[in-house]
RNA sequence: GGAGGGGUACCAAAGCGGUCAAAUGGGGCGGGCUGUAAACCCGUUGACUUCGGUCUUCGAAAGUUCGAAUCUUUCCCCCUCCA
């Protein structure tokens, strides 16, 4: 009985929770629905804390459904206090649109904007949310609230209960976030609003409301909180958040990230960040018993869907190349110098800070006396080795720093 | 408004006149083992350095002292209790 498009949300574990499974699903059999899933604006890219998201967008798609992705340029304004233990930054209205505009390029690239049934609806609250009268709102909006139960919601009491201040701004939020699923009821006839397991509460505010102003029944989904084998939140590692943006983590970087997975998270991250079938994914498990070869079916796949098939396979042959055959690939991250400069004699310890290798010349001779920096596979002794000709052959070499970051210096 | 407690490096937390670039734990980074995994073990974790040292850092500013994270004053912020 269940309607195909919950049934793969469910077996890929897309869903967490639902206002009402059955109903939706009734629905879902009869006709095509717009959902929306909201995102914040607050970096210039989304990470892969979003993907998921995303995911669940591209889904909707290959069942015929429509999403509307919301790019919350006016609920960024205020900050959603949400799975936070403090106030946000704010940032300023020209930072945001900028920040708008970059985020829709990765929609662009992951979801299908050929077919016109199912092409993405961009939309910005910003539209509606700044040109508020605030005694209408209060009395059109405000008066469907109680600050009863406003202060049950868990990203209010969470706060509350550490005595962590909340401002008046921030707990406006959730109040905004059901007016702006109110709005998109209204306007762009969408029933469904997806969003993280933290988003529940804004989002039921949503269904309730359209049910006091319009007495009509839209639908609230929620996808797990999704954490590492380690216990860490997805998308942010120590090094830096994996960005899907490609001008700030490349495809090779990223999927080095997905090549370097846990064991024990493969398994779930095939189903959630492929579109390989569950039933294929249990099948291929059953099949390969080298987990590396999981991993990188798992890289080749994700790096596909975010940067393309092209991308991929060019991350996939130089990972190939560095990685098993003691080479290099191509698409490892260059270094370019001045012959000029090499005939003068540049230091090791320069070439790494001056190209923001690492952080400062102390770093580099920490690691180099840590034997961490080769060329060409070779240990660095000592700190104080000059870079000469002699050490390029054809004009290159590869630097290595630790086991997995790899550079080309090439001679210009 | 009154009474106390506190702000130390990425985080937590010791230090309470010199031996403090600052114990310890976590995290990070490098190495070893391995499978570009996990676990474990070792090293390392402010910057610059001619490797002798030099410079900046313990909420902010000013002061005492040969010498301050440590003492004094003012200011800012946080917490606990009372009203």
């Amino acid at each position: 009985m269940k309607n195909t498009f919950l049934q793969e949300m469910h077996d890929r574990g897309y869903i967490n929770q639902c206002t009402n499974l059955d109903k939706l699903s009734e629905i879902c059999n009869k006709k095509s629905i717009s959902g929306y899933i909201g995102f914040d604006c607050t970096a210039s890219s989304l990470h892969v804390g979003s993907l998921l998201q995303i995911m669940i967008l591209k889904l909707m798609q290959k069942y015929g459904h429509r999403p509307i992705v919301l790019l919350g340029g006016g609920t960024t304004l205020i900050g959603d206090p949400s799975g936070k233990d403090s106030t946000r930054k704010i940032l300023s209205q020209k930072e945001i649109k900028k920040n708008i505009k970059s985020i829709k390029r990765v929609f662009m690239k992951i979801l299908d904007t050929s077919n016109k049934k199912t092409s993405p609806i961009f939309v910005d609250n910003a539209e509606w949310l700044t040109s508020l009268n605030y005694i209408k709102f209060l009395r059109e909006i405000g008066s469907q609230f109680t600050i009863n139960k406003m202060l049950t919601f868990d990203s209010v009491k969470l706060r509350l209960d550490r005595e962590q201040s909340l401002s008046y701004m921030e707990f406006n939020y959730m109040i905004l976030q059901a007016y702006d699923f109110y709005q998109l009821y209204k306007n762009k006839n969408c029933i469904l609003q997806i969003g993280g397991s933290d988003q529940w509460g804004n989002i039921v505010n949503g269904t309730d409301l359209i049910r006091r102003l319009a007495q009509k029944e839209a639908f609230g989904l929620t996808s797990p909180l999704i954490t590492l084998a380690s216990g860490a939140k997805m998308g942010k590692t120590e090094k830096g958040a994996i960005w899907l943006n490609e001008d700030q983590l490349s495809p090779y970087d990223y999927w080095q990230f997905w090549r370097n997975t846990d064991d024990r998270d493969v398994k779930r991250f095939l189903n959630f960040f492929t579109e390989i079938n569950a039933e294929e994914i249990k099948k291929i498990f059953e099949d390969e018993k080298n987990i590396n070869n999981l991993k990188i079916l798992l890289a080749n796949e994700a790096t596909k869907i975010v940067h393309g098939e092209k991308a991929s396979k060019k991350a996939a042959q130089t990972a190939k190349d560095t990685f098993e055959s003691g080479g290099f690939g191509k698409d490892l991250p260059e270094i370019l110098i001045n012959l000029d400069k090499i005939k003068k004699g540049i230091s090791i310890i320069d070439l790494i800070a001056e190209n923001k290798i690492l952080h400062s010349k102390s770093e580099a001779r920490r690691v180099i006396a840590n034997r961490g920096l080769k060329i060409n596979d070779k240990i660095i002794e000592d700190e104080k080795k000059i870079i000469q000709l002699k050490d390029f052959e054809k004009k290159i070499f590869k630097l290595s720093y630790g086991k997995k970051k790899h550079f080309l210096v090439k001679i210009i």
